[in-house]
RNA sequence: CGGAGCGUAGCGCAGUCUGGUAGCGCACCUGCUUCGGGAGCAGGGGGUCGGAGGUUCGAAUCCUCUCGCUCCGACCA
């Protein structure tokens, strides 16, 4: 993309609005803008990020067997009625009706519709396990909707339900989710810490919450620092093998790491003391057995081999993909703007013209751009005549990995130079030399 | 929903107390110079001061109502 040409509307200046740094920078960096409260619209950045992000969640949750499909947004509210909480939900539920008067509201999740789809067309047990999920706006009216995307009314959510049989199968879905979840954030460049959390209104009997460690998190954390310390890397798990998906859950969640709400004080204190960590962490997703209490009230039952009827065995599964722009900003940020990890960036490099107009140097990055297009790697070429320094801001500003920087001095001995976000390190090199060191960078991302 | 603030040009703000017909910086447009970390000079355009009503010769400024947004708290992906 060549920045002429694209719609980047950057500010110099913060928006009084925006208290916290991920709100700021997203506003200042030209990814989002307020239209109500809590409601967003995504500008061409913005999207890059939000889309990124999304198919990751997707590449992970098909790897881990999950089936994708889409629910509506309105959802009728007879639904909702048969399991209980059309009354229950309260004013956080934005109800509509139409023209014909019915009820209507704008889904806080789809449990109940999700449920009405499985009994429509599941009746054995042989169809199951099953887990199907899919990536929606979420509309919840908060009281207090803040922090830009991290808190907002309108929002996008990976929600994923799974029908098992039975509670074995059932548990075993739910580590099969903190599984694929370990992984769809490490991908993101991000230490997502599984905590006992607390089952709260959807009701349940395991949940954990991840959460990303940041000064502005809005729940308070306790935990043994060695968990930061955990990582599932490359290894390859067989997402079938109950005993090796539950070993992997193991290792993650038997160090002590809870949020305010289950904080054991005494369990806590075993913990060698130079190792207990109090924290703020931002809550980025959450996974729940609740067995049957949807199943049950909405009759979603499937006939086992023995030929009884039982009502399946759920749990769900939520990630909350916007408000993962505002966690990875506030994870990985300087005084600069922005910097993305490399899963995320919604261009994988920068090109800094340093002289535009001058002929060898916009024929330097024209070749730069279109070598590195051959490679599958976008970049966001700065080719406006601005001076370098306004290009360096704008390029720190939204926070690109990478950036190759172009000018007539470096070219004059046949170099660019390749610079680090995160480091700030330069290496100059030829400029073949500068799109294979990008190539490789991404090779495995 | 309780508490506290704020709405003046695209953005950041001054002016409001003490009423006299709107200003600064950035951004934008034109010209010249400049050009490896948000350039300089000169010129220019842009605002029914959130909205409605009221007081007054006169309202951004005083009064009433209203809408919106932000922050703290209780609740939440």
């Amino acid at each position: 993309m060549r920045l002429s040409r694209y719609f980047l509307p950057v500010l110099k200046e913060n928006p009084a609005e925006a208290q916290i740094v991920s709100h700021r920078y997203m506003l200042r960096a030209g990814m989002i803008k307020q239209q109500a409260a809590g409601i967003y619209s995504w500008l061409p950045l913005g999207l890059r990020v939000l889309n990124r992000i999304q198919q990751i969640v997707h590449e992970e949750q098909e790897r881990a067997g999950h089936i994708p499909l889409l629910m509506p947004t309105l959802q009728p509210a007879d639904l909702w009625r048969e399991s209980g909480r059309y009354d229950d939900y309260g004013q956080e539920m934005l109800r509509i009706k139409d023209r014909q008067d019915r009820e209507m509201l704008y889904g806080p999740t789809n449990e109940e519709m999700i449920t009405d789809i499985f009994r429509s067309h599941v009746n054995s047990y042989k169809d199951l396990p099953l887990t199907l999920y899919h990536i929606q706006w979420k509309f919840r009216d908060e009281m207090r909707p803040r922090f830009g995307v991290m808190r907002g009314r309108e929002f996008l959510m990976k929600d994923g339900y799974n029908f098992d049989v039975d509670k074995a199968s059932a548990l075993h879905a739910y580590n099969r989710h903190m599984v694929s979840y370990l992984r769809t954030y490490e991908r993101m460049g991000l230490t997502a810490i599984p905590m006992r959390a607390d089952s709260g209104p959807i009701g349940g009997d395991d949940t954990h919450e991840f959460l990303v460690l940041a000064s502005t998190g809005e729940s308070e954390v306790f935990f043994d620092s060695a968990v930061t310390e955990l990582k599932l890397g490359n290894r390859d798990v067989d997402y079938d093998n109950r005993d090796e998906v539950a070993a992997v859950c193991k290792e993650f969640t038997t160090l002590y790491a809870r949020t305010d709400e289950t904080h054991d004080e005494a369990l806590f204190n075993a913990i060698p003391e130079e190792r207990r960590k109090v924290a703020r962490g931002i809550e980025v997703g959450q996974i729940f057995y609740f067995g049957t209490k949807y199943s049950e009230a909405m009759g979603a039952t499937v006939v086992t081999a023995d030929g009884s009827k039982v009502p399946v065995e759920m749990g769900s599964h939520g990630i909350g993909v916007s408000r993962l722009l505002g966690a990875i900003i506030e994870a990985s940020h300087d005084d600069k703007g922005i910097i993305w990890p490399e899963g995320v960036t919604p261009f994988p490099v920068g090109i800094v013209n340093l002289k535009q107009g001058d002929a060898a140097a916009d024929a330097a990055c024209e070749g730069l751009y279109k070598a590195l297009a051959a490679k599958g790697l976008e970049a966001l070429y700065d080719d406006r005549d601005e001076r370098a320094g306004a290009k360096f801001a704008t390029m720190d500003l939204i926070g690109l990995p990478w950036r190759i920087t172009v000018g007539p001095r470096g070219l004059a001995n046949g170099v660019v130079e390749v610079t680090s976000r995160r480091t700030g390190t330069s290496e100059e090199m030829s400029p073949e030399a500068a799109v294979a060191r990008i190539a490789e960078i991404y090779a495995g991302i």
